[in-house]
DNA sequence: TTTTATTTCCAAAGCGCTTTGAATGATTTT
DNA sequence: AAAATCATTCAAAGCGCTTTGGAAATAAAA
C-alpha cells in the first residue's frame, strides 16, 4: 500500500495525505483524522527509500568503528553503542557503522561516508587533544557531534563529562584523607579526556606538597592488565615511597590494581585507597566491587542516548546554536577509601 | 554531478552511462572506458537514495543488538561486529543496528525492521536451540542468515563452527591424558552452541567410565565471575572427588578458573588441566595466557566477515542453494594440559 | 453585494537512478 | 541485393515520496 493507492482510496490527493500524515498545519483536523484512520487500517508505511530520495535525508546516523582496539575499550564501546542504538530506535533513526579497512586511512572512511551520503550526521567518539576530524567533517559539510571535546578553534557541538572536575574532586578527597603519595592510572595521553583528568588531578594535589611525579602517573590502555602491571611496579617500591592511594580512569584498571594489591597482601580500603571512574558498564558497577568502590560516575550509555538526541535535534533545527553539554561526574564515596596510614 | 549531467556531458543517454558504469555487457568497451574516465574525472558518485528507490535494495544488512547482556558477551559482540562491518565496507554494504527498546519485544524489533524495509537482509546471532526468529523472518519474507544453528524443520542459511567436534576433541584429549574427573564450564543451556558442546563433551567421555555428572557441568554466562565461582565450588570438593581438568566455553571462564586455582595454590598445567574455546578475541589470545592455553579455536571476527559475504551472495544470487558452512575449530595443544596426577 | 483573507485541497514537478522495449546502424547470411 | 542477425544505443516509464505554486471554497471585511 503506497501513498497513491491510499490517496485514491480516500478520494484525496497525495499532497493532502502526505501532509496530513506528517503533521502539516494546512490540513483540517477532520481530514487528518480520516487519513490517519485509513493509513492505520491499511497498514500503510511510507517507503524509507522514496522519502530519502525526496528529502535528501537518510534518517541515519553514522559511527566510525575504532580501527585500533582499546581506543575505546571494547566494553565501553558496546555500552555506548547500546545507548546510541536504543535512542535512535526511539526516534526512528538508524545507526550505521563504518570502519577503516585494509590500508585505508581513517580519513578515507570519513570521506567515503560523506561522499556516499548515506548518513545525515556522524558521531565522533574518543577525540584526541588535537583531532583532525572536526575540521575534516566541517570542510566536507557533514554535520557531526563529538562525544568529548578537543582542542579546536572552530566551533562544534559536543557532549562531554566534566573529567577535570571529577578527577579534581577525587584527588582532593584523597588529599583531605591525608594521602601524600597518590598514583594516577590514566588513559593514553593523546586523548583529551585523559589530559583533562590529569589536569584535575594535578590541580587538586599540587601546592599541597603532594607528589605528582611522573613515576606516579601512567598513561596506557585502560585495561586490567595495565592496572596490574602499573600497580605492581608502584607497590614494589619501598614502603615509605610507594603510593598509599590510587586513582584510576576505569574500573578495569581498578580490577588490576586490586589484583596487584592482593598479591602483596594489601587490602583495598584498609591498606590502599582506591578511586576509579565508573562508566556504568553493565555488570561492572563500582558498587559491586569488593570492597564497594569510591568512584566518580557517569553513564556512558546515557551519553550515547543523549548524543543521538542532540544529533537529531541538530538535524531538525540546523539554526539552533550548537549543543555543548558538560555532565558532572559525581563522586560517590564508598568503602575503598580511608584515611592515609598514620594519619 | 548526477547521472543526467554526466550523460549530457558525454553526449550519451542515461541508460548507456548507467549500464557502462554497472558493467552490463551490451555496451562497447570503448564507450565504457570513456564513461568511466568521465565519471572519474567529475567525481561522479551515484546517489544511494535514488538507487535504493529504483532497485528496492537498500545496500544494508541489519543486526539486532542483543537486548539482554551477556547474551552474546560484550567482547564477543565487538569482535563479531568488527568483522561484519569490515567486510561490509569492502562490499560497500552498510551495517545497521537495531535494538529492542523499552517494553518492545524482540519480535517487534524484527517486525519493525521488516516493515520499514530499511535492510535487505538480517544476520541472526546467538540462536537458541528452539529459536522463533527463523520462522518469523521467513514468514515476513526477510532474507537472513544465522550465525550458528538451531533446531528447525525449515531450511535456512547458516555459518557455524563445529562445536560438538571441537569439544569432543578437547574432552577426548583430556581423557587420553588420563583424567577421570573432568568439569565442563559451558554457556547457558538454551543456546544451541552450548548444547552442541555438551554433546561433544559427553560423547567423548561417556562409555569410558568418566564422570560427567551434573555437578561437573555448569551452564551459565560465560564471564570470568562464573568461572571463578564454579571453579571454587569444584575445587572445594575433597581432593579425591574434585575435577583434575576443566573444559571452558570461553577464555573469560578460563581466567576465572585460573584465579580460583591460584587461590588454592593450584597451578594450571601442573595440578589442573585446562582447555578453553578461544574465539580469538583481540588481546585475549589463548597463547598469551599464563601458561599458554590449550584451546579449540575459531575466529569470531572472521565468522562475522564471512557471514556478511554469504549474506551478500544470497542477495545477489537468490536462486543459489542456501549457504551452510561449518567451520572446524582446531584443537591447539599448549602448556595448560598435562597427564592426570598419578598417571 | 463585492472585495479581501483564510482555510483547505490539488496538479504537477521533481529527487536520481534502473530497466523495459524499441530503434539505429553495422555485419552476415541467403 | 535483400533479408536476417548482431551489437550498440536510446527514449521513456517507473520507483514512492515531498514540495511548489496555485485553485477552489469558505469566512471576514468593506
Amino acid at each position: 500500500m503506497n501513498l497513491r493507492e491510499l490517496s485514491t482510496q480516500l478520494g484525496l490527493s497525495q499532497t493532502t495525505v502526505s501532509r496530513a500524515l506528517n503533521g502539516f498545519p494546512e490540513v483540517s483536523e477532520e481530514t487528518r483524522a480520516r487519513v490517519r484512520a485509513a493509513a492505520e487500517l491499511h497498514g500503510y508505511r511510507p517507503s524509507a527509500a522514496a522519502r530519502r530520495l525526496a528529502t535528501g535525508q537518510s534518517g541515519t546516523i553514522g559511527l566510525v568503528f575504532p580501527g585500533e582496539r582499546h581506543m575505546l575499550s571494547d566494553l565501553l564501546l558496546t555500552e555506548f553503542l547500546g545507548g546510541c542504538v536504543s535512542k535512535a530506535s526511539e526516534l526512528s533513526y538508524d545507526i550505521t557503522l563504518a570502519m577503516a579497512h585494509g590500508s585505508q586511512s581513517e580519513e578515507a572512511v570519513y570521506r567515503r561516508a560523506v561522499r556516499n551520503a548515506r548518513v545525515d550526521a556522524m558521531i565522533l567518539s574518543s577525540p584526541l587533544i588535537s583531532d583532525p576530524r572536526p575540521a575534516l567533517l566541517r570542510q566536507l559539510g557533514m554535520p557531526f557531534i563529538v562525544h568529548g571535546r578537543t582542542q579546536s578553534s572552530e566551533p562544534y557541538g559536543f557532549l562531554d563529562i566534566d573529567n577535570e572536575g571529577a578527577f579534581f574532586s577525587a584527588a582532593k578527597l584523597l588529599a583531605d584523607l591525608g594521602h601524600r603519595r597518590v598514583a594516577l592510572l590514566n588513559g593514553e595521553r593523546h586523548y583529551n579526556f585523559a589530559a583533562d583528568r590529569e589536569r584535575g588531578f594535578r590541580r587538586a594535589l599540587e601546592g599541597r606538597g603532594i607528589i605528582t611525579n611522573d613515576p606516579f602517573i601512567s598513561a596506557a590502555p585502560m585495561v586490567e592488565q595495565t592496572g596490574l602491571v602499573q600497580a605492581q611496579r608502584l607497590i614494589g617500591l619501598p614502603v615509605s615511597q610507594r603510593p598509599t592511594a590510587f586513582l584510576c580512569s576505569s574500573i578495569g584498571l581498578a580490577i588490576g590494581v586490586k589484583r596487584a594489591c592482593a598479591a602483596h597482601g594489601l587490602q583495598i580500603g584498609r591498606d590502599i585507597a582506591l578511586i576509579a571512574h565508573d562508566d556504568r558498564i553493565h555488570d561492572m558497577g563500582a558498587e559491586t566491587f569488593d570492597p564497594p568502590l569510591t568512584a566518580t560516575q557517569s553513564s556512558i550509555g546515557d551519553a550515547g542516548r543523549r548524543l543521538v538526541e542532540l544529533c537529531v535535534a541538530m538535524l531538525r533545527q540546523p539554526d539552533n546554536p550548537l549543543p555543548s553539554e558538560v555532565w558532572p561526574a559525581d563522586l560517590i564515596v564508598r568503602q575503598s577509601t580511608m584515611a592515609a596510614p598514620g594519619v
